[in-house]
DNA sequence: ACCTTGACATTGG
DNA sequence: GCCAATGCCAAGG
């Protein structure tokens, strides 16, 4: 498996609960500007025992972009309404919930 | 190697 | 805010 998917799930992993992400921020958190898609691919190919925090990465708009009818989709409103993060119409205000990680912190975190 | 697909982002109307 | 057009790029056929 590529590095990419490694350094895209550490980062992942590192959301907080009651907060959410955009895949293009994961990107580029993960040095990988311009490669939104690639986290929604590196996402789906995780594999369960890293019990990422799937639910909590969204479009840059906020919405949950997982297909509607999809079962996964149901279950990412739910986790994310048990972690107190408002979900009305399949979108989450980025403005009160982005996660802001602090830079530094997670540069150690990353083990960089 | 070529073509299509997608759990995306940005821009312009 | 919604939608369409574009750009993007790895995967899978």
């Amino acid at each position: 498996m590529s590095n990419h998917y490694q350094r895209i799930w550490k980062v992942a992993g590192l959301i907080p609960q009651g907060c959410v992400a955009s895949y293009g921020q994961i990107a580029d958190l993960a040095g990988l500007p311009g490669r939104a898609r690639m986290v929604s691919m590196a996402l789906k190919k995780a594999p369960d025992e890293l019990e990422l925090p799937w639910h909590r990465i969204l479009s840059s708009s906020g919405k949950i972009s997982i297909p509607a009818g999809s079962e996964a989709r149901q279950e990412q409103i739910n986790r994310l309404q048990e972690e107190d993060v408002v979900v009305l119409s399949g979108r989450v205000s980025m403005k009160q919930y982005r996660w802001q990680p602090d830079l530094v912190d997670l540069l150690f975190q990353l083990d960089y």
